[in-house]
DNA sequence: AACTTTGTTCAAAAAAACTTGAACAAAATG
DNA sequence: CATTTTGTTCAAGTTTTTTTGAACAAAGTT
């Protein structure tokens, strides 16, 4: 028998489309093009696929798969499925946008918001030590101008948390609380 | 004399950790560090700077500051402001952070989202072209998943911007209609 | 008109990010 | 315990993005 054909069950027209939505919506966030395949297929596929899945039917390699897999778990953007009588874990994807959204910002945009106020902190010591006493004054309000986007940062995200889940919202920090849809 | 000290004034540390949150903060948001840099440096110092001198306090090439100056203009996140007696464009940085993320908003963000409508309908199309009848609807279902996102995402805009802003806020697709803040 | 100033463009160089695949580890199987 | 299955790691290769700097354009000066 001569070389045999790969069976590799190729992409529909419908599911190459889609997942490339999903590739251009993750490179939009900063992560490669293979996570985006690799949540796009979960996406498109009514069963959960193993990683062997994956690998084959993307047509990109164990490690890309590995890595891209790890930084989906990581994100809460995909789950394992257990799939009875087979050795190999099977992933779904995370459908709730909520959720998906929560994922990123925990992982992706709250530790810089944070590392972000030590920062400022140390900014201000920094222009205390100055030599330069005559600029003091402007150097401290653009501190200023920082702290008030860093905390109108934090105000927002339990805001797009509650617009996305129908949830209450209810911010500790303001005497102006109010509940959102 | 002996080959002249270059005169640059050199930037202090506070102004270098500064700088330094601001390229964090452009490469979080998928842009180049000189970006960060030349926003930074503007948003540091009380007066308008002029490219040139954009170039010598940060060091880096012509090339790179006409295309982030480029950039930032087209965000709306430098304003020109004219010096009388000089001949040479002066930028100042915008402080309004509504503005800032407007600008981002409008010229990153909308784009995808539009053309993003388009490429549904298209694998709407596709879906129904396709051969394998049986796994239509879980195609179908999946497609309208996607578009509840989009059109989630489309609401959250203005309320962020509402928020950012302390304006009303009136979403006329909608029938309840909120005032937030 | 020739020269200077001011800033843009773009091809090539440099740097950063991503992917690959072979070597490896861990755990189940026979 | 040797073997197979399943998945991870990481150095090297590839691709993409960013930066540089020299050539160029536009407009002001003398």
């Amino acid at each position: 028998m001569p070389a045999t054909q790969s069976d590799t069950p190729t992409l529909s027209a419908w599911e190459t489309s889609m997942i490339d939505v999903f590739v251009r919506a993750v490179s939009l966030i900063g992560l490669p093009r293979s996570i985006g395949e690799i949540y796009g297929l979960l996406f498109c596929t009514p069963q959960a696929l193993s990683f062997d899945e994956l690998v084959e039917r993307l047509q990109i390699s164990k490690g890309s798969v590995s890595q891209g897999l790890k930084v989906l778990r990581q994100l809460g953007a995909v789950k394992l499925h257990y799939v009875p009588g087979s050795r190999r874990d099977h992933y779904q994807p995370e459908l709730s946008m909520k959720r998906l959204v929560r994922g990123f910002v925990k992982d992706q945009f709250e530790p810089h918001l944070l590392s972000g106020s030590q920062r400022l902190d140390n900014i201000e010591a920094l222009i205390q030590e100055a030599g330069d006493e005559a600029s003091h004054a402007h150097a401290l309000s653009r501190l200023g101008t920082l702290r008030s986007w860093q905390k109108r940062t934090r105000k927002l995200m339990p805001i797009i948390m509650a617009v996305l889940g129908g949830a209450k919202f209810f911010d500790k920090e303001s005497t102006d609380q109010e509940t959102i849809i």
